[in-house]
DNA sequence: TGAAATGTTGGGGCG
DNA sequence: ACGCCCCAACATTTC
């Protein structure tokens, strides 16, 4: 008896082995499996994944690897273009099936669609079948009642909830037949992925990426933070939320497993919990808005801000990359993100308003800052954030809300343990100076050993003034319409 | 998922 | 006792 046509499932950013719909797929044909990963970073131009996001595929590769050694298996490594490299291993193989699970940015969309439709008209004949792994609810399923796209998030987060309970996650195969024969691999390592400056320290101390990893930080956050979520989750200072964002885009957990989990570990009507759970769907609207307007990651969606007069300058972009503008929650903010490769989401807010506000410099600049050095990196999140920030989105802040940074700093970091962790020259400054650090007396900075100007910056911009600037700016964008 | 300016109210000091 | 003023506290509006 011939041996049966293996099935690849062609891993991307759905590196686990639970709740994998596509790869239960291929192990219900009881068929051998051949566990693919395909690196093509060229195909997601211009958002192939930055330096951060590289170092965590790496790792996530590697755990994944180990988990499938586990179950008898492997994970094949293959680079270059994608269409070529399936065919390859068909041929190479006889696999007749591939699958896999989608992924909704432009670019990867439009490549997926021209793998499935090659692959399905070849001579060969292989068949190619996708699946919903990263969603609650993907794009196309969610509509107002015109029947056209949200972009509102709480009208379109009470759609999904009357959707009702989500599918019960999948439990992890416990085997997965091997082939016969092998195909050869790269190693994770002949990747490349990893940097070569190895600034990577801080990212390691911070994070375990991998599906173990993932639950760890599940497991971690309902132990603890859910229970004072609603509060918390606006302190930068303690750890007051789950810090699955990375996990959650590559995949090594899924929107399903934590939505039950939560729903289990938790009273489901208590507002902690709700808030985290529309948090979760803060995500499903990004990725919502992505898949609805494709050209969002780099044009604003409401195109009078088109005409919006950002200013240019190297020296204030720099300032602020490095966690040197002057203003202390900004800086924090910055440098963890620098150390660590993420940042709390209240001081993600603080510090791309002062970009697009304070220093009237392109949200695009910070998208493409945060692309760099974010280990969560996500195209639909990432965009909807800068998006609504600058206040050109979906659901966007209105461009008049100017958060101030000293106000934002004493409001949400009240014991200051958060600007003393990431800028140390001014843990010695007392709370009461501690967000504004120029209006403090001579003698409370000799007392506490800053020298400013030598030692931390004097303030880039001054509050007042930036504020009024950003007030005429769009004051002007108003003009040029009616002009 | 703001901040600042402006308006209103009411208690208390004081002539 | 009464009216006036001050201003903190809160509410509203404006950017």
């Amino acid at each position: 008896m011939p041996t049966p046509a293996p099935v690849l499932h062609w891993f991307r950013r759905d590196l686990r082995l639970a709740d994998n719909p596509a790869l239960c797929h291929a192990v219900e044909q009881g068929r051998p499996v051949i566990p693919v990963f395909i690196h093509a970073p060229g195909e997601e131009a211009p958002w192939a994944p930055g330096g951060a996001s590289r170092w965590w595929l790496h790792h996530a590769l590697e755990r994944l690897a180990e988990d499938l050694a586990k179950r008898g298996s492997r994970l094949v490594i293959r680079q270059g273009d994608t269409l070529d490299a399936i065919r390859a291993l068909c041929a190479e193989t006889g696999a007749s099936l591939v699958t896999w699970n989608r992924l909704y940015d432009p670019a990867t969309v439009a490549r997926d669609t021209a793998v499935k439709t090659a692959l399905r008209e070849r001579e060969s004949g292989v068949e190619a079948v996708s699946f919903n792994a990263a969603l609650l609810h993907e794009p196309w399923t969610i509509a107002t009642g015109q029947g056209g796209p949200y972009k509102v998030f709480t009208p379109f987060w009470k759609r999904c909830l009357a959707e009702g309970t989500p599918p019960e996650p999948l439990a992890a195969p416990r085997k997965l037949a091997p082939p016969t024969r092998w195909p050869e691999s790269l190693s994770v390592g002949a990747l490349g992925l990893l940097p070569t400056i190895r600034w990577d320290g801080g990212l390691a101390q911070a994070w375990a990426p991998g599906e173990k990893g993932a639950h760890g930080a599940l497991r971690q956050f309902l132990d603890g933070p859910v229970g004072t979520y609603d509060t918390d989750r606006d302190r930068p200072g303690i750890v007051g939320t789950s810090r699955l964002s990375p996990h959650l885009h590559f995949g090594e957990i899924g929107p399903r497993q934590v939505w039950h989990a939560v729903r289990q570990k938790t009273d489901p009507r208590s507002k902690d919990a709700q808030r985290f759970l529309a948090e979760v769907g803060w995500r499903e609207f990004a990725h919502h808005l992505l898949f609805h307007f494709p050209t969002t990651p780099e044009a604003p969606l409401r195109p009078e801000f088109a005409r919006f007069p950002w200013r240019r300058s190297a020296t204030d972009l720099e300032a602020w990359h490095r966690g040197r503008t002057g203003y202390p929650i900004v800086d924090a903010g910055m440098r963890e993100l620098w150390t660590t490769g993420w940042m709390h989401n209240r001081v993600r807010m603080i510090v791309a308003s002062f970009l697009v506000k304070h220093l009237l410099l392109p949200w695009q600049e910070g998208a493409r800052w945060f692309w760099d050095t974010l280990v969560d990196a996500d195209l639909a999140n990432n965009t909807l954030g800068w998006q609504w920030t600058a206040g050109c989105g979906a659901d966007a802040s209105p461009y008049f809300r100017i958060f101030n940074p000293i106000l934002q700093g004493a409001k949400f970091d009240p014991s200051g343990a958060y600007v003393r962790r990431w800028v140390p020259e001014l843990s010695g400054l007392p709370d009461a100076v501690l967000f504004r650090p120029w209006e403090a007396p001579p003698s409370t900075l000799a007392s506490a050993g800053v020298r400013l100007g030598v030692d931390y910056p004097l303030p880039i911009v001054d509050h007042a003034t930036a504020r009024a600037r950003a007030l005429g700016a769009l004051e002007r964008m108003g003009q040029a319409r009616s002009a």
